[in-house]
DNA sequence: GGGACATTTCGGCGTCCACCGAAGCGTTCC
DNA sequence: GGAACGCTTCGGTGGACGCCGAAATGTCCC
């Protein structure tokens, strides 16, 4: 056993193949909108790199490959997540290294709340508001089960007594109920034609309005009214422990 | 390159530039050759990539563009070493990423399991049996101090007389010990020459296996029984805790 | 000064890969 | 069933870059 110059024990470690993964500015890009630990679809990585959906899907295979990060199909959907925290971690650490892009902090922010706290998953509601009407609605026993929800009789007749239109939903092709895993909340929500349903009513009743440019929403006063009197949803409270 | 879609939080990184130094196998074998803190010249590195040295020469100075290293010139020489402390904690935590190969479901937290339980850190012990290594140690006086730990004259006797190469890990050019902060534990650790000299001491001996193709480890029986009887760590109680 | 040596710079070559559009596959919705 | 949609795979193209040898720069020593 010769040693040389500084005893060098244990193994090297093979940087090539993370490194890869991180040496392009669409990688880059994805990486840090996972880096919160959200799961987002495909689609919404590539139109944030502004890449073709084909390289966002190759990028995306990288990453997958490097370990950095796993999906998750969901319907047509493929959600994209770090792999696990330890990625996280290093991705930190390594942040450390790498120059912070200056950006502008205000607006994003702004719109994380919006999202965070109720916004369009598709067609149905999702975030704080989706989650917590379908949790009241649960209580109240308007709908039965969790991961198959399925509409009650009295569930029936109280969202069409506010103006959901419930015949429609259940009379439609479309799975009348489904529950979504919301991505934010990590709780399931009401999705399916009901869901949709519900979404089309609140946005028709003015309690929700659509965030110009992009799926956010903001909850108007007669909606928060609606949803705190209705089934005791305080949409403040929930923003501020959330 | 303009980002004017999706501009996001401050907080986003560029992971190119660093990703990028990190990306080719050359690169690769320098920054592992300098990881314990020493200065190299240029030709010497080349050789140990066993690239030319204009190769190596051009690859030096991406790394130090990148920021991740700097030189130093004295005579006709160059040598390169780690730009500061801070590029050797972010490798080192990067380096257990670096063999994560992807694997899936069940086996994929089974070895997650592996990790937190047991295994390396670069070159020295981690996970729970690092930490509890390192706390029994300090508590029965063969390491001092908490941030800064060192080895006392006990120390040197009772590691030795578990084979551990003390001697040169003392006459190393690398520090003797230094504290590595765990990811999974959030507690210091062994780490330097003595903390390899260690975890090669247990891989010698048979007190721990290396997991196939990853950087876990699996506590052999007879390492089990060791570190009980010797420092009273259950390893066991410890991973149901956990 | 001159020769040996360490390192960088330069020019050129070959390969890799980021990118896109088109096509294919699976799912959702009517 | 058929249309719309999300995503991946495939084929092709252009630019980036890893590699080397040769030449240039700088240092040491006689």
């Amino acid at each position: 056993m010769s040693r040389p110059y500084g005893r060098r024990m244990g193994r090297d470690r093979d940087f090539t193949a993370v490194g890869r993964a991180l040496s392009t500015p669409a990688r880059s890009t994805f990486l840090n909108l996972l880096m919160d630990g959200t799961r987002r679809p495909a689609g919404e990585l590539a139109r944030a790199a502004e890449v073709s959906a084909s390289t966002a899907s190759e990028h995306l295979s990288v990453l997958v490959d490097a370990g950095l990060v796993t999906y998750q199909s969901q319907g047509r959907h493929r959600y994209y997540a770090l792999a696990d925290r330890e990625v996280a971690t290093a991705l930190e650490t390594l942040g450390t290294l790498a120059d912070a892009a200056p950006v502008s902090g205000y607006r994003r922010s702004r719109q994380a709340e919006y999202l965070a706290a109720a916004r369009f998953c598709y067609d149905h509601l999702a975030g704080r508001l989706g989650t917590g009407l379908t949790d009241a609605w649960v209580r109240c026993g308007w709908l039965a089960g969790r991961d198959e929800l399925s509409l009650s009789d009295a569930g029936a007749v109280g969202l069409g007594a506010i103006g959901v239109d419930v015949d429609g939903a259940v009379t439609s092709r479309r799975a009348t109920t489904r529950a979504c895993l919301d991505w934010t909340e990590r709780r399931p929500h009401l999705a399916g034609a009901l869901g949709a349903a519900v979404g089309a009513r609140f946005l028709d009743a003015g309690w929700v309005v659509r965030h110009r440019s992009g799926r956010g929403l903001d909850v108007t006063d007669s909606g928060r009214r609606l949803v705190r009197d209705a089934w005791g949803i305080n949409l403040a409270d929930a923003a501020v422990s959330g």
